[in-house]
DNA sequence: GTCGTTGCAAAAAATTTGCAGAAAC
DNA sequence: GTTTCTGCAAATTTTTTGCAACGAC
């Protein structure tokens, strides 16, 4: 646990790591642009793998040690998903959250709202819990995959005839 | 994935289990016993460690495995914390989420309410997604831990004298 | 008696640690 | 030149699988 810069409002950035005083490799530079220009959410593995492109050789250690950096610096997010555990995505807002397509992963962002802050404020108040935080996912299929699930239905149904 | 019967509310119960066709026996009694009667959220582990005194001699592969039946079943529900990814908790409400202690690890459902309907309905209406599930986890401090805390706090203060 | 369940041993995954060499600054 | 990082090898930890014996119904 780090927290030294605030989280951001903006996709994640070299100079983040470079203000909290952290040095620019090329390992952190290929696992920022990776994530960065990703849509969805990456476990450590498919980190490694793409970012093995820009950065050949690097190390499955280095992608874990950055990606926990990055999360405790806020300039990306732990995704969990109801099985499958861990994956990161990029934080584009510094109260974000995210919608995961279960069938493509696609991850979009979205801001808390005044209605999350009203179910917290209730929740605080019926259980004298003192919240400081939440996870908040939501998980359902995306534009696409929907435009391709109906076509997919649609072969179907011809095919039946 | 089983998902045969609905949801519970009410606590875990064996009778779930038999109407879900499958077997009672004594590792699942003892499991269920161990998750009906905790206040807080379990790793596979640790419910491995109490159910031990109500079965001697589980195997952790058993508690998986149950675990996972039970999870399926309705009757607990998978918790994720920040890094500590995956323990699980009674389900007692059919549409429930957890406020978890981040001292004690107690956990305390809450229902789901209009007011996050409401930030899902903005979600999918401004990106499209179909949204069929969600996360919801809030955390904080219990009122127990509070309670010490503060004891904690009087005594570092009047030390300080 | 049948068939679902269990526990074990072992395999497979996922994650962490120690350390010498490499490379930012 | 210092100090931080990296990658490797190896250790740990977590979870899954195959299978013979067991026990619920």
């Amino acid at each position: 646990m780090i927290s030294i810069t605030a989280p951001p409002d903006g996709p994640p950035t070299e100079r983040a790591l470079q203000q909290a005083g952290f040095r620019l490799t090329r390992p952190r530079m290929a696992i920022l642009r990776i994530l960065s220009e990703t849509g969805g959410s990456l476990t450590p593995d498919e980190v490694q793998e793409r970012a093995a492109v820009l950065c050949p050789g690097i190390g499955l250690v280095t992608v874990y040690r950055t990606l926990a950096l990055l999360a405790d610096l806020g300039q990306i997010r732990r995704v969990h998903e109801e099985d499958r555990c861990l994956a990161y995505a990029p934080a584009n807002l510094a109260h974000g959250h995210h919608v995961v397509c279960r069938n493509c992963r696609r991850a979009v962002e979205f801001p808390g709202s005044e209605d999350l802050g009203a179910v917290i404020g209730d929740v605080a108040r019926e259980t004298g819990f003192r919240i400081d935080d939440h996870l908040l996912e939501l998980m359902g299929i995306c534009p696409a995959c929907q435009r391709q699930s109906d076509v997919e239905q649609r072969a179907f149904t011809d095919q039946a005839r």
